[in-house]
DNA sequence: TAAAACCTGTGAGCTACTCACAGGTCAAAG
DNA sequence: CTTTGACCTGTGAGTAGCTCACAGGTTTTA
């Protein structure tokens, strides 16, 4: 297979294959006639699984890791499932804090339904966002 | 006030003052005597507004236009009205796409309590990425 | 007066790609 | 058999928003 052949069995850009390449985390074998890169089904398996891995939230250094840990035949799982749990925390963080942002821009959005444009004068810049935080109610911070 | 007073007023890095006046967001005046940056009050507030539009989502490119135009003594809030409701929407899919992540990994790891580890054998990496999202059942991933 | 703490601009590094460029290779159409 | 178009190669730059490192100048403190 080549690069085109492999990036769309995996359905990536060709040029995330070439980068992957150059990162380490596919290890091609080269023609010598023509310096063409040739993947092989092993290959694509690699590939396949690292878009899952970064699906999960996996860095590309941690899928190398897993990807090299496989190679020498070392069992990568139970890294896999600590650094999942690590992963899946950070989300629901995330999760939280994004409704914690919503919450406080639909409070805002209401607010602002009764405050006037207003004209910079040299003070204020745009009391809609100055005064953004102020006008949302405490109750609606904490989710 | 010298970089580090800014900073500390706004609660920010030196390095970000640096690189917002670079931006072109502050404008501060120089002392000719030793080539120092000298912020004022109002520097203090432009800088204070852009950390809270940055909480909003708006992009460094949004907020100079904000700044500007205040400059120029038009009402920018319209706009800002505006880009702010575009926000909430992508906060909203965000949301939703974590919520649906979330939904795959709790159930792929309550999964997986089942699975063995697995040592690779040349065929299979890591069992528990490879079918990760075969382990989850349709009803988990619609939210 | 000497050391520590600040200031300056520039340039690189971070993530995970994506794209542009210049030049080499190959398959099929004319 | 040649040309055309689609592919291949590596390298380098661009993306966003900082953050940090560097080398050299200035100010404050002990």
């Amino acid at each position: 297979m080549k690069v085109k052949d492999i990036a769309i069995g995996a359905g990536v850009n060709p040029d995330t294959v070439r980068f992957y390449t150059r990162e380490g985390l596919l290890k091609p074998t080269r023609n010598p006639d023509n310096n063409y890169q040739h993947y092989d089904a092993e290959d694509l398996r690699r590939l396949r699984f690292a878009r899952k891995a970064r699906q999960l939230g996996f860095s590309l250094p941690e899928i190398r890791q897993i990807l090299e840990q496989a190679e020498d035949h070392h069992s990568p799982c139970p890294m896999v499932r600590d650094v999942f749990q690590q992963r899946l925390a950070e989300v629901e963080r995330e999760i939280a804090e994004l409704q914690q942002l919503r919450n406080r821009m639909t409070a805002a959005l209401s607010a602002w339904q009764d405050m006037p444009d207003g004209t910079p004068d040299g003070h204020t810049i745009c009391r809609l966002i100055e005064h953004w935080d102020e006008s949302v109610p405490e109750s609606a911070i904490e989710e």
